[in-house]
DNA sequence: ACATAAGGATCGTTGAACAATTCGACAAGG
DNA sequence: CCTTGTCGAATTGTTCAACGATCCTTATGT
């Protein structure tokens, strides 16, 4: 009997995973993600705080949190505001990416079959979905896809770095007018980089992804300077 | 002139930094990092708030703000916690720094000479305090040595992460009732460790790095299983 | 056209209040 | 003796109203 007790001490996480800030919060990045709220708007407390029906200090605190994962610009006395990225914080994020990433790729070695199997699971989903036309998901599939081979790491605080890192891409996706042409192209990449990994290619693998990633950084940048 | 002007620009940051929240989360901070508040230690919000002299709302921002540094720990209905750190947790914070200071030494090659001064300025510092006992200080010196090593990346987001990395580290030293056992074998380590960069002996380096991390790690987690 | 001043809107912070939850103590029952 | 149910104190979660501080806009005067 105390073996099925201790068991019960892994559903212990979910015990506290419910303050009303952090339910707002989850609501909040949702609508961001999905480009309800666009860069650079700026959201009032009076006015968020009535359509959910909570009060100004709690909203606060879900803003708090929000701004701490960069989804949020806290400016002080004018309010908060979806964050817009400039040209130096996408290169920013590459470079963070080129890290991460790439450690991944020489831990790829030592990984998991689960581990594997997750990447692959994220591949066939964007396979599937550019079949299908659906762009946005394919956008959705690719991400999970750079989550679950970070993931390779094995270190939890870089899978949190590295969730935060692309939900601030995710911003700078939507300014992409046209989905389809963004992420239609690192479809078929996606596959050969896991299959690079799998077949334990690993120097290729990575020098294949320091392209990936220049790629992606560069079609990013030139969506952005034009305005510049 | 406008050079004079131009260079005032380096000390924008300061003028959004105070909201009394801040401020609050800055003195915390440093009492949980100069060990007056011990790891597993609660703080009452009525306590700290009348100390303070901020009302309960006002400390609840600083909380969370330390809760995202995960400087403290949030339970729900049951007040927040001065983190403790489990050995899993020591494991994954050096699995972080290998990756991040790993990257580093790979990007010494094209670092500015203000970079390598930086950590120059951390070795010589922490050299000072030894000769003269100051064995918490040669602690500070080493986390800057380490600070502005991975400041070599270039990236303002791997900075960011690697400041709240090595503030969760200094939790863990506190654990260690000898400082100067844990620090001293260090200091000399880090002069090699830059003789090495400055040399451009890469993968030397980057060889000496590992051992580095993985004695260092090895000491901390002696320090932590006893008791278990 | 420009600087200045007034006004309105919004944020920052406080203090109080009440509901919800936790925790310890103590009594009842097996 | 151990377990279980219940109560009450203490603390947190959340809301609300209020006031000063700050920013933005607009009107005013030169």
């Amino acid at each position: 009997m105390d073996n099925a007790v201790a068991e019960l001490e892994h559903d212990r996480d979910r015990l506290g995973r419910s303050s009303t800030a952090e339910r707002v919060a989850d609501i909040l990045r949702d609508r961001i993600a999905e480009g309800f709220f666009t860069p650079g708007q700026r959201l009032s407390e009076e006015a968020i705080g009535a359509a959910l029906g909570v009060s100004r200090n709690t909203l606060r605190e879900a803003f708090r949190l929000l701004g701490h994962e960069r989804l949020l610009e806290h400016r002080l006395n004018r309010g908060v505001f979806v964050r817009v990225l400039s040209a130096e914080d996408v290169a920013d994020l590459y470079r963070v990416r080129r890290v991460i990433e790439g450690a991944a790729v020489r831990h790829s070695r030592d990984a998991s079959s689960a581990a594997f199997a997750a990447i692959r699971d994220a591949v066939a989903e964007a396979e599937r979905a550019a079949r299908e036309d659906r762009w946005q998901d394919v956008g959705t599939a690719n991400i999970r896809f750079h989550q679950n081979l970070a993931a390779l790491n094995g270190s939890s605080r870089l899978d949190e770095t590295m969730r935060q890192l692309l939900a601030e891409l995710r911003l700078v996706f939507h300014v992409m007018d046209n989905p389809r042409a963004f992420h239609e192209p690192f479809v078929p990449r996606n596959r050969e980089l896991l299959e690079l990994l799998e077949s334990g290619r690993v120097e290729e693998a990575g020098r294949a992804l320091e392209v990936y990633l220049g790629d992606a950084e560069k079609l990013l940048v030139q969506a952005y300077t034009p305005r510049a």
